[in-house]
DNA sequence: GATGTCAGAATGTTAGGACAAAGATTTGAC
DNA sequence: GTCAAATCTTTGTCCTAACATTCTGACATC
């Protein structure tokens, strides 16, 4: 009965590196966990034997293993103890990867710049980027490929202050390019829908005319709240739709 | 400069009771902060002061500080202090929130049963639920009105064993009437998409033929990551859209 | 006047201990 | 044999204490 009797992990420890003990753990549980070492539902060590065992303080194996609690990994019960949680209830919280998921599904993707203009902006978008009304305003429409194909139409404004340059965008994502200039998104909100294509947007996606299109507009905010970005963009709902996994709580 | 001192909050604890004390001072900020006694931007006390006003451990006042890091609604640094988030960074975490969100937002929602049905899965959906290939599936289709006007058309589909009545169905929400059994959703993975609507979709919901829909797919799981229920919505992308809050990281 | 250094203030990490609460198991009474 | 009480195991809460790290600002130096 493996399953039954609780795991002994190999542990190293390095107490000489910056990386706190108890985040160097819950990584290296983590590790095992994924490596499948330690299966879903099998037991770990009580956290009185673990701490013994590498040496650590209690409060210090503890909160290795809430880490890894919160992340959905693990899962313990008074009087019972801490198991593996399973499969799916472990995905980790659905991030802002915008687009680039693509690489990770296999599909290359590439990027076609289709304007790339600076102006005043409207109303509504200074409003939005919470900036004076008569600042100026980078609009960047953008094509974008999955595998040559043509799969999205993307129209991004920023202020011009923390705009990336044509250049920047062309070599590097938007995100990527404003991640140089030490401009980091912490939080996005998102509104999905969809409609029909118009005829230039049927066009330009090589798709039917009326279409079905996947709409999504965002705005992006720093950790400090200010707005980086509002983004239109229109996914050919033939080719391409959302995958998020939510957690109730 | 009153933005410039810490502030001193007024916070009772109950020792008696069984919420543990790092958690009422938590929600005992919370309060503050969603009154506007402290606002954006306002330092709080430092760690050791709190603690000790409070009568509590360094660790505990350390505790209930984290947790609302967690949530967004606190920043910390070190050598500086803790300070109030801005606003827009602290929303809470997406949660499975279905369509009860209507009700939130002023609307009125009803519900009305089409189908109700028994019968053998096809290998698709006991594959999807996880359940035996001859195990009896209950089908539910249901049409969504938000003040009287059709909104969405959804069929969900279940393991006999679990499947709420027609009754309970009807009464409650198809999550509300899983709740009475002791059945909790704790995390769902869904598909967003869009497409044009079937000439049968477009009367039921009462659009233009061949309107654009937005469609969800979503499978449902409890905490021990048991399928519980297999989900296939359209809904009117003219009266509805998909609102979320990501986080990076 | 610009720059480097240092002290103070605040949070971050780690230790070690005591007791409480909840679930599982064993024991005891009937 | 069955049910309830007692006990054990395990995690949860809370405490005191010490040292480390980082940011800020003041001071001194060049």
């Amino acid at each position: 009965m493996s399953s039954d009797t609780a795991r002994m992990l190999r542990i190293d420890l390095d107490r000489s590196s910056p990386v706190p003990l108890y985040h160097q753990m819950a990584k290296a549980i983590e590790k095992s966990i994924e490596t499948g070492e330690l299966a879903p539902g099998a037991r770990l060590e009580n956290e009185i034997a673990l701490a013994g065992r590498l040496r650590v303080s209690r409060p210090t194996a503890r909160r290795a293993l809430q880490e890894l609690v919160e992340l959905g990994m693990l899962v313990r019960k008074r009087g019972v103890g801490t198991q593996v949680a399973p499969v799916r209830v472990r995905r980790k919280v659905d991030l802002t990867s915008l687009f680039d998921d693509l690489a990770g599904s296999g599909r290359t993707p590439t990027t076609k710049v289709l304007e790339y203009s600076v102006g005043p902006g409207t109303p509504e978008i200074t409003d939005l980027l919470e900036i004076p009304a008569d600042a100026e305003v980078v609009t960047v429409r953008r094509l974008r490929f999955a595998d040559g194909e043509p799969l999205a139409l993307m129209t991004n404004q920023l202020s011009l202050e923390i705009a990336p340059t044509y250049d920047e965008l062309t070599e590097l994502g938007l995100y990527a390019a404003l991640r140089t200039r030490a401009i980091e998104v912490h939080m996005a909100q998102q509104h999905i829908g969809a409609r029909i294509a118009t005829a230039a947007e049927a066009r330009i996606l090589e798709e039917k005319p009326k279409a079905a299109l996947l709409t999504m507009e965002r705005t992006a905010y720093d950790a400090a709240g200010r707005a980086i970005e509002h983004g239109v963009h229109v996914y050919r709902a033939s080719r391409y739709s959302f995958s998020t996994t939510l957690f109730a709580q």
